[in-house]
DNA sequence: TGTACATCAGTGAACGCGCGTTCACTGATGTAC
DNA sequence: TGTACATCAGTGAACGCGCGTTCACTGATGTAC
């Protein structure tokens, strides 16, 4: 790459940083401005357009980054549980908190304008998650308890819920870093993975029961006090 | 009330409304701007002031009215549930879509602000939210099979979890009659119900092995193709 | 009931400001010979 | 290596526009007597 470009490169990614800082300190990116963006990364106005056509563009690019990044950890993540297969539980997901504390910024950005202000957005960011749902369901199939779930298709859909889940996490771990007071801190991240944890053991639990339980179509469910 | 002062309310809901139908048609609130709201609401800018001090107080409001809509529809849910126990999984799964779609306003604003532009608005939604999970969690004890589940905190960590999941499911049955185009929403539709119901009986099948199966503290999960 | 005064939701004009976008430009870097 | 020309990231000025907020006002509604 030839030096002007590698300092085109530069000031592109200097861009692209300016709206994750922004993001990740509670911004939403329909609210950001093109001057702000120039203003951070310490161009003018109009250099903006050298790079992209608009703030849409911009922000597809940073969905890219952004998924590459969750892809990572979440790759990791499962390459572990792989080779070390009796690891607790509470340790993958201590392990889990630890990446998304170190690197909240991809978090928060696809996680706070999933349903955030643009619609274009928000469909790149839906097919990025799909891709991890694809690439999860993959490596489930590869772990010897997921056989309990013969079908492809249901291990898909517990792929589905295990991303959902990861994404409620990542976001309720970011949320009580910034916001709790720090005499708080210890404690509402104890109940925050008691929580977590609840939650796996309670899906796991119902995956060792997968085919062997009869199907139990309806929920089994009686009022105490009924009439 | 007086005349005057019924007018005035009328003012006021009109600005609430304005705010509302802008987000449902996918707008992030801290894009929205206050001479928006007025003109929606067949009002003058200034006019604004004498209903709200800016634009958070709106949003604020907005969100208390939101939140009552959820916890109707979740209560009306759980009675439902209470007094009909037999009822099937997939009736109560479609009782809850349908009132999704009637009414997808509240849901749409209170999950796309949950983590959106105001730090204000997060908070307040966050409470919320906490609100709809202490009823459920309240309701859950009166339940027979939640028996299971011996302890206060475990079922407001099963409330926590029915809470956010029926987010996800809502906004998703939202996305789906948004996006998808006609050809391919009743196919959408019936993988969307499949894999929330998936979801639901994975949870009650790990419910009804709570207490009962020995403590499984760690992922029993082996490589099929290990070293 | 009628009158005099008070209240106050809504008005209309004005302000300064940051915005997105355009344009001709500059000067460092790249390329051809 | 040196020279002449091409490329193009970044500049700086300008534009029209919608914004939030202020202010003195108007006139319908409410209240006191």
């Amino acid at each position: 790459m030839s030096l002007r470009d590698e300092r085109k490169q530069q000031s592109r990614q200097a861009l692209l940083d300016a709206a994750l800082l922004l993001s990740t300190s509670g911004r939403a990116f329909s609210s950001m401005s093109l001057r702000e963006m120039t203003r951070h990364a310490g161009l003018v106005p109009a250099a903006f357009y050298r790079h992209f056509a608009n703030m849409d563009q911009l922000g597809l690019e940073l969905i890219d980054q952004a998924a590459l990044h969750l892809k990572g950890v979440l790759h990791q993540l499962g390459q572990a549980y792989l080779y070390q297969p009796n690891a607790k539980t509470k340790v993958s997901l201590d392990i889990f908190f630890q990446a998304v504390a170190h690197h909240p910024e991809p978090w928060i950005f696809l996680i706070s304008e999933r349903w955030g202000g643009s619609a274009a957005l928000r469909l790149a960011i839906d097919r990025e998650i799909q891709f991890l749902i694809d690439d999860l369901a993959n490596d489930l199939g590869r772990v010897q308890t997921m056989q309990q779930i013969q079908q492809a298709q249901d291990r898909r859909m517990l792929a589905q819920f295990l991303i959902q889940l990861a994404l409620d996490w990542a976001m309720g771990w970011i949320e009580i870093r910034r916001r709790i007071e720090p005499g708080q801190q210890a404690e509402q991240r104890e109940n925050f993975k008691t929580q977590a944890l609840f939650q796996v053991q309670l899906l796991f639990r119902g995956i060792l029961n997968w085919e062997s339980a009869s199907a139990a179509e309806h929920f089994p469910a009686q009022p105490i006090d009924q009439a």
